[in-house]
DNA sequence: CCGATTCTGTACCGGACGTTCCACAACCTA
DNA sequence: TAGGTTGTGGAACGTCCGGTACAGAATCGG
């Protein structure tokens, strides 16, 4: 067989997410993913291939361990009236929390997007799926708060729910107060 | 006195906004700003200083020639009742339209707002008074359109309307129909 | 016409980047 | 214990970056 890894590839991929979550793609450098991960180039161009190849695996772990979770409760079998004021309030609290990275950084992916790394269409396909994903569980949130409302308006609200969201991830970096606004405007619609 | 520059300096400012406003700050290499400016290293910096200053002229350009033009009817001493959605209207064309800058490359400062370029103060204060400026215009659009609102309730309405409207710009690299859906929520929730 | 001043092109600098190479260390199987 | 395989460290590579130095060309006032 050989010699196995010293390191636990779970927890490098986890710092190594959290240095492209601070940074971008770009300003993420060698040096910078050396120092957080513990590993040397040559650890890290063995394990991933490339310093491409950790961030399809950083995005991975974006998704799974910090989106999704968030999300569960628009996404579970059953999703409760207030599933949905419950997601932006606590969106909002991450997005208002000194210190949290969502409040510094917004999010990976959507940063993502408007970085040279988006380029590649591989990218930009993993960004569109995870606006779907936003899109699909405001949907239901909608639907459940609103069941009696028409599918078209529905469809309106959840649209608008979705880009206030998109929003409020995109602008937190630079206007924090300008995100919460935004996801303030989210809550009022979804419960009017 | 000497010799004379041999270049129309607002032209080279305007080939070099487009080549910031396709590629943003840190991508738009000073080989690109010679060739689409038609100026050597030499003559640029003699002329601006600076990559920095060239981009700082390039943005006032984009501000006066780009944005603002565009925002006059909501900061004109008058608003008409329907200046909002005329606004938005031709936002939106100009978003969808194929081979518009807008529509490939979205807005050149909210753009700069993720990139490193946005370390700096400077940048980050004339990208928040961008926004500001946006804000107010829609914000008086807002009151044409509904003059009999509480004040309270119109800046409810004006903050949506202007996180959509930036949503829209931030999203239409990646993802244009988002874009124009994230616009028509905005026209739905003024007309409303 | 002369000299001072200003513009312009070429070559170059130091530094940072992502990636690769190579020698060596560690572990498995036989 | 020997041989093959795999992980690790460090040095090196080629490339590009923004910025600068310098020499020459052009145009001014006298």
């Amino acid at each position: 067989m050989g010699r196995a890894p010293t390191f636990d590839a779970a927890a490098v991929v986890r710092a190594a997410r959290d240095v492209f979550w601070a940074h971008g793609y770009e300003e993420a450098s060698l040096p910078d993913l050396e120092s957080a991960t513990g590993l040397s180039r040559s650890s890290i161009y063995h394990a991933f291939g490339s310093k491409r190849g950790l961030f399809d695996a950083a995005v991975t772990s974006y998704l799974d361990d910090v989106t999704r979770p968030r999300l569960r409760p628009l996404t579970a079998e059953h999703v409760a009236p207030d599933a949905l004021a419950a997601y932006l309030s606590s969106l909002r609290d991450a997005l208002t929390a000194a210190g949290s990275p969502a409040a510094a950084h917004g999010c990976l992916l959507l940063n993502a997007s408007g970085a040279p790394v988006a380029h590649d269409p591989a990218v930009r396909a993993t960004v569109a799926a995870y606006r779907d994903e936003l899109r699909a569980g405001i949907g239901r949130g909608v639907a459940a708060r609103h069941p009696d409302l028409p599918a078209a308006e529905q469809d309106r609200l959840a649209e608008a729910c979705t880009a206030l969201v998109v929003a409020a991830l995109l602008v937190v970096r630079v206007d924090p107060d300008a995100a919460a606004r935004s996801l303030d405007a989210a809550t009022g619609l979804a419960a009017a």
